[in-house]
DNA sequence: TAGATTGTTAATCGATTAACAATC
DNA sequence: TAGATTGTTAATCGATTAACAATC
């Protein structure tokens, strides 16, 4: 695999690695350690082609007459997802949905580390979630660029979140794990990944339905 | 529009519906009347055959030499997606996660109300999540009925999640919304719809990683 | 009526699946 | 070697985009 072959990979490959990365977690602590795109293709529930055609796009994994070996391409896929890369982040927005977050990820994601929160509510200054301290708004700017961090993660209402993502474009943060209902525009260098939970209630609402109208 | 032509709709037309629907929200909210499938394909930057495409999958919305009339399309793609009626929900798993999604959903989302949350942790059998009261765990399947609840949303642990499904699928709940890291199986009759938050935020990282090498 | 814009068919594009030669 | 299974090309399928006739 070399930097050029990975070129323009389509997103529904890369939306089926995390997938493909949790079932190979699996497999390798159920102590399996090889695999046949067949095996994982019932397993998984999808067809052993697309199987070899996602892991292709990256080069060859795995062995004729063989099979993949589960714990080199349990490792290899973390490699294409940069899961082998410490990942810093700060909270913008300390409410509840953001201290959920912060308390989730650094018990389970060692890679991904929140290591400063931000709000504007001045009653939650000498507070922490966790560990994770938590500083007033406009200190957010210079404690990205003097602490390296990668990721901002957007726990606050809608307007806020435009005004925030102008302020952090100035910034070098690298993306942002966006949880406002809103659609953010940013610089092409700054990764934006949206979760919006009132979407996939809404995708959830239509298939029941959908299911009682018997369709 | 009648329930035989909707047969057949790509989850790819569903899950564009959502971001649709608050799009044509914020547009009546601004005043705005009527609004063609141009206009809107600029502000929503996607093309306007698509548009078209997927409003016609429902039948026809709009009116030749006109457009669309905002509040028209926005009231019948809310009907698609079934918000015109109740959904009443149980949270199983009160930790942080589900405590935020309690207080974030009964505030924002009218048609979304959670009625009980559910623990395996006595502790918290006095206490209340906003105006939820939290029951043991064992009361879940009778609640379902007696309550007449639609979805149940999972904030557990995987094996807890796979457990718990297992006991949902005795019960007359029409979906799950789930949380936990793992694939449920689930009979026919009940939808599941997933938030992989870890999914998420790796595919965040391979953009990083990615935008990083140049690629 | 003339202009605008939908609804809908046709063309294109991309993603998935099937097939099979290469090779371990 | 023979059997198994990948890597990869070809075929199919579905989704997106373009085009334009219908019609408000």
């Amino acid at each position: 695999m070399t930097a050029v072959e990975e070129r323009g990979i389509s997103q529904a490959v890369i939306g089926r690695l995390p997938r493909y990365y949790r079932y190979l977690g699996d497999l390798k602590s159920e102590g399996v350690e090889r695999i046949s795109s067949q095996e994982l293709s019932r397993i998984m529930n999808v067809t052993a082609s697309q199987i070899r055609q996602d892991f292709n796009n990256f080069g060859g994994f795995g062995q004729q007459g063989y099979g993949y070996n589960t714990s080199y391409l349990y490792e290899e896929i973390g490699k294409i997802l940069g899961l082998n890369k410490q990942h810093d982040m700060i909270l913008i927005g300390a409410g509840n949905l953001g201290q959920a977050l912060v308390n989730y990820m650094n018990l389970k994601n060692r890679g991904f580390s929140f290591k400063g929160a931000f709000d504007v509510n001045p009653s939650l200054f000498d507070k922490r979630i966790g560990n994770v301290p938590i500083y007033p708004m406009d200190r957010m700017p210079s404690y990205i660029s003097e602490n390296h961090i990668d990721i901002a993660v957007l726990t606050v209402p809608k307007a806020a979140a435009i005004e925030i993502t102008g302020v952090l474009a100035k910034t070098p943060i690298k993306a942002i794990w966006n949880f406002a209902h809103v659609d953010l525009k940013v610089p092409d260098r700054i990764q934006v990944e949206s979760v919006h939970l009132q979407d996939s209630l809404m995708k959830l609402s239509y298939n029941i339905r959908r299911h009682e109208e018997g369709k």
